[in-house]
Order: structure tokens, then sequence, then C-alpha cells
RNA sequence: GUGAUUGUAGCUCAGUUGGUUAGAGCGCCAGGUUGUGGCCCUGGAGGUCGGGGGUUCGAGUCCCCUCAUUCACCCCA
């Protein structure tokens, strides 16, 4: 067992899997370009105080999964960021960004921390792609991010997820609400498990989406949110539905999906993936009208967003086999070295190829020929190109096809030409 | 934070009721083939049996502690 292992919960990423990680990257850039988002980066790290405010005080990724310290005694506490809304709404407000253009659209891929248990799926670091649709405030505007986010899946071919949406009415419906959920809750106080009593005063919402067996009697007969609606707010998630239906994208509608962050308002949707177990949402999002205000925005910042778990896209694409031909590339020609003795003219020919603009690898721990031809092969190089006496003195070289074994014996330029030319498949391996 | 699970070679795992020098497959390296890969054959390297303590004539096997892993709860991507 080494001494210094991988930080709990964190974990490295090798050539061989990275080369998944660019292409999901790939898609999600280039669906971004079809939509018209632009890529946009914040610091891992922002003041504590954003968080608490923009996330909710009584959310678990606050309570109690956040990584927080102090950069020097004097200092305000900063934390590694859990998710990625906040930051992008402190930048757009910081910036006024909104007073160049009226409606901004962003995405990014960016790595999040929360100090949870890990387990299949749950990572303390961890990845999100995502997209925040900033100024218009309109049942168009989620259903264009829950689009967005379905095609990138679509795309990735993955297949069986499941979209569940619910809404959640503007901030005086959900006032209304918690009122009529407490006058029904009030005479199972007792029967409320620990969670559900705290929330029972700061976010008695919460209590619905609740996984506790002995809760859920309690919570089927609970009055439903949809009927505190006001015909606008209903009307709105018509609307939403009415995108989706026209877009042929499924949905289910979720009740008493609430989702973790309190800055949501109407529309909420959430993706589960078959393939994921406990921790089976790959992706979800929602409207937040009225986060600007809360960070203290004098303007209203109308908002839309999703965020997908990359690790979570990986898991799935994995187990339904959509990497299959994925592999890291090999070099187009390995320089074979007869002997140690002319590992400086292999170097040289092989310097010489990649000004060319061919990709070449050489042995430069001077293995035997044998051990050459068998890193070429695990490589999956095109081409060998052999380096003996014979053709230092006579300037042409002998060039191994790995695929078919044919070689032909050419001069450098020659050589380099042909190599050009071939635009054969890999080998198989 | 709580519960359970598993730690033996680089990887996947065997290892009988405690009993000599701890094994296999794959991978790696070398040779067979001193100017040519994949296949095959032969050989080789590589292990504080997660760590510490205890029981015992004797511990990879039993007990305690500890660290790590994985899965689940909670919650979320």
């Amino acid at each position: 067992m080494p001494q210094y292992q991988v930080v709990k919960g964190a974990r490295d990423i090798f050539p061989d899997e990275i080369v998944r990680w660019h292409y999901v990257e790939g898609v999600v850039h280039r669906l971004a370009l079809l939509y018209g988002y632009s890529e946009i980066r914040t610091p891992v790290f922002e003041y504590t105080e954003l968080f608490q405010r923009s996330i909710g005080a009584t959310t678990d990724i606050v309570g109690k999964e956040m990584f927080s310290f102090l950069p020097d005694p004097q200092g305000r506490s900063i934390t590694l960021r859990p998710e990625m809304t906040a930051g992008v709404m402190r930048a757009v407000l910081q910036k006024n960004l909104l007073s160049t253009a009226p409606v901004h659209k962003l995405f990014y891929l960016s790595e999040l921390f929360r100090k949870e248990r890990p387990q299949a799926g749950r990572q303390r670091q961890f990845s999100q792609f995502g997209a925040e649709l900033l100024g218009v405030s309109s049942p168009a505007a989620v259903a264009e991010v829950i689009t967005f986010m379905m095609q990138v899946f679509e795309t990735l071919g993955i297949r069986g997820l499941k979209l569940r949406i619910n809404t959640l009415g503007d901030s005086s419906d959900r006032a209304r609400y918690r009122e009529v959920l407490r006058d029904y809750l009030t005479p199972f106080y007792d029967r409320l498990d620990l969670a559900s009593r705290e929330r029972f005063e700061k976010n008695p919402l919460r209590i619905l989406d609740s996984k506790n067996p002995d809760m859920q009697e309690i919570i089927a007969g609970a009055p439903r949110l949809h009927d505190s609606l006001s015909s606008e707010a209903v009307a709105d998630f018509e609307k939403v539905r009415f995108y989706l239906d026209s877009r042929r994208i499924a949905y289910d509608i979720d009740y008493r999906l609430v989702r973790g962050l309190d800055y949501y308002c109407h529309t909420a949707f959430e993706v589960t993936s078959p393939e994921l177990g406990a921790q089976d949402a790959i992706g979800g999002g929602g409207r937040y009208d009225g986060l600007a205000k809360e960070l203290g925005s004098s303007g209203e910042v109308p908002a839309s967003g999703f965020a997908a778990g990359m690790e979570r896209v990986l898991i799935t694409m994995e187990k339904q086999g959509l990497f299959a031909a994925l592999s890291p590339p090999g070099p187009k020609v390995y320089v074979v070295a007869q002997q140690q003795g002319l590992l400086d003219h292999a170097m040289q020919v092989a310097y010489r190829l990649r000004s060319e603009g061919i990709s070449t690898e050489v042995d430069l721990a001077g293995r035997s020929m044998k051990a050459q031809m068998r890193d070429a092969n695990r490589m999956r190089a095109c081409f060998a190109l052999f380096i003996g006496e014979d053709e230092v003195v006579s300037g042409a070289y002998a060039l191994k096809n790995l695929v078919t074994a044919d070689q032909t014996s050419q001069s450098l330029d020659a050589v380099i030409e042909l190599i050009n030319q071939y635009s054969g498949k890999e080998p198989e391996s």
C-alpha cells in the first residue's frame, strides 16, 4: 500500500479515461455553440456568505457539506464551491453584465466540492456541466434550458433517462402553501422525524421529498402545492409543458419534486439514469428569478439553468457501452533504432517527422528492437520506420505499414510523402 | 455523521478445521527469432498478506484497535 493516496472522495483520471472526458466535453461545447451559450469560468472558491445566502442556510449543502476555511486569521471565511449557479450569478452581477445586453446565455464545465461520504456516483470533488440563461423570465427560457440538456444526453446516445418536472409557483404561492402545509402537518407533529421537525418552521416544503418510509403516509395525504398556485403560475407551467410536448420531450409530472436548493421558483426538473444506483440524478435545474435579489441586486435578474453530473454521465455511458470505440490515439510513426548507438540518429529523424506534422514516437530507453516493435504495436502506431546502419549510410529508410505488414525502402522525403498520403485506418489492436 | 462490506503481486482473485520456502490468470521484462510487432513456447522480476497489538510452539487464517475501500442511509449532479 503506497504511503500517499488520493484524498477521500477525489480521484485521478488517466489517459485511457481522459479520452471519454474529451468526447463528452466536445459534445457539450458543440451544442452550446449551437444553442448560443458562451463559456464562463469562475473561481473555485467564493466567500462563504455567498453560498449561505443563495443556496439557503437550512439546506444540507450549506449546513454540513461545505469545505470552508479561513485564508488568514483576520480574513473572511471562504468556501470551495459546492455548486455553480451562485458564483455565476455573483460574477454577472459584479460585472453588471446585463447592462451590455438584456439576455446572457452562459455554460460551464467545472469542478465542485461537497464534503459528503463518497458512494457510487458521488464524490467529494466532482464535475458538472451546465448552463445559465439570464435576463429572461418566461416558460420559454426554462423550456430551452431543458431542451438543451436533453439534447446533450441524446447526442451522447444515452438511453432510458427519465425527466421529471414540477412547478413551485412564485414566492407568494409558496408562502400561501407553506401555511396550508403547516396547518395540515400540525396534528402529525409528534409523528414527524427529527429532520422534518427542523424543516417544519423554516422550510416545510422539503418535508415532502423525505424518503423516510415512516413519513410516507403523512406525506401522501398532504395538500398539493399545485392547489395553492395562482392562475398565472398554473398557466406558466402549462406553457412549459406545451414547449416540451411540441419538442417531443417525454416527462413525468412529480408533484413532490422540490429540490434541495432554496432559490428555485416555478419550474423545477430532474433527470434520473437507470444505471446509477442510489444516487441516480444525472441532471437537474429550474428557474430562479429571485436569486439576484437575494444576493442584493437592485434590479431583477430572472434566470433558468441546469446542471448535469459529469461523472454520472460517464458512468451511465460506460454501462451502456457508449465508449466501446474510444481509445487514446497512437502515434503515426514509431521510429525503431536497430541498436542503442543509433538512438541519436533515430531522434533526429523523429524530430524531422514531427516538424512535418507527423506524430512520432521513439524509444528513448534504448531497448531491443523486439521491445520497440511490441511498443509500437501496443501504441497502435501506423508505421514503423527502421533506423539501421544501412539506412544511415544509404539514406534510404525502411518503412513498414504495421497493419498490412508491407515494407518499402525510400529516402526520408519520400517516406514523409508516403505517410502524409496514408489515410488508412489505425490498427485494430 | 450513522450502518454494513472488503483489504493477499501492477490488475482480477485463490489460499481447505491455524502447520514448512504464499499461489493462479492477465499484465510487465527477457530469450526462442544477434534488422522486424501481434500468435506460440520458455524463463524472470515483482508480495512488510492494509497497519499496530494480542492469543499460540506456530497467524494470510483467531481476537482487539486503527487506517483505507466499497455500498447504503441522509442528501444531491
